[in-house]
DNA sequence: CCTACCGATCGGTAGG
DNA sequence: CCTACCGATCGGTAGG
């Protein structure tokens, strides 16, 4: 049987940051989920014994609550500027879409962790992660809302449903889409931005 | 403070089935996830303690097993027949996505835990449900293949890409659709066929 | 950053 | 179905 836990880092080899700490977990808790990792599975990875990590961080539901709030922080980087450009309601979904494929390419695990594993907060912590992820839905209600309005979409019965399935979409996305897969971000948005403003019929 | 967990079921009341622990832990299981949830949050919920759980099962994961696979035959059996009607592949397009909100509306716990905690399995156990989520992606590979075979969809550049999004979208309307809402089953499913096959411009 | 350890909780079992 | 308990593991800390 031996060791479950693999000593994957050496100790005393380099320095140990909170930013590397950080980095570890992230992968970890991608891997595995949050409640199923310890405090020994970070030090292994950084190469420290568990109560050492206490130096770096404050606990195990803070380092979290850091890694949720700058995943999602990324994606309304990237996607903000792209959903209030002056431009078409399509051009504007397109390059959300585009935007949302790319930060998922960059961040994967990260992204896994952030959108998923935020229930593992406590529930104060968890009104902020609420706060960022309303934040975030309102880039596309707002970018549906307007091309209904101005008449370059159809008249939706229940845009509100489109826009969780269009969410809904891009959040699991991170469960198929390979960042070294065959298909690069751009080519991937844009066969889904096409299929969702024309649809697939002939 | 007091007790955290809340003896919800008086013990001794009625009789304790494997059927009604598979009940209660769906519902724990679905707000918590498997690996927060221990066995005597689960005796609490049946009036048993936790020890007496052993009677009626065999153990903790075998009870996740059996939700899970429960979980995506039901899936299965409903649009698998939906899926293979002799109609257009429109039809069986938005007839699939009315199975599948409709079996949603009917499992929603169930579905959260049969198809985002199945990884919490042993590796063997998840070959199986692995097995199980493919025919599952398979029933919509074959309609949108039919779909382009003949014509009726668009040439689409990656058929597999679309199949993924759609499949992505419906496991994720587990996290919003709401059974008791305003919109049923058929409602939602109708809108999103409709946003998917004519897409949304105007 | 380590040593050494805390109290709490985990899934599961022996024996009745 | 309960009593009583097992060894293992958890997040975190005192003191150096």
């Amino acid at each position: 049987m031996a060791t479950t836990r693999g000593e994957r880092r050496a100790r005393g080899s380099t320095p140990v940051s909170a930013e590397l700490i950080e980095e570890q977990a992230i992968l970890l808790f991608a891997e595995k989920t949050y409640p199923v990792i310890g405090m020994r599975d970070i030090g292994d990875a950084v190469g420290l014994l568990p109560g050492s990590l206490y130096v770096h961080i404050s606990g195990k539901e803070d380092l979290l609550l850091r890694i949720v709030e700058k995943g999602i922080q990324n994606y309304l980087d990237a996607i903000g500027p792209a959903a209030d450009a002056p431009s078409s309601a399509a051009e504007r979904l397109r390059a959300a879409f585009t935007a949302h494929f790319e930060v998922l390419s960059r961040t994967r695990e990260q992204t896994r962790v952030a959108f998923f594993q935020w229930t593992y907060l406590s529930p104060e912590k968890q009104g902020r992660v609420i706060a960022m992820r309303q934040r975030y839905e309102d880039l596309f209600v707002d970018i549906v809302r307007d091309g209904v309005r101005t008449g370059e979409f159809r008249r939706l019965r229940n845009p509100r449903v489109i826009v969780l399935a269009y969410i809904g979409m891009l959040n699991n996305a991170t469960e198929w889409f390979q960042p070294d897969g065959s298909l690069s971000a751009i080519e991937v948005a844009e066969e889904i931005a096409d299929a969702a403003l024309k649809g697939i019929q002939a």
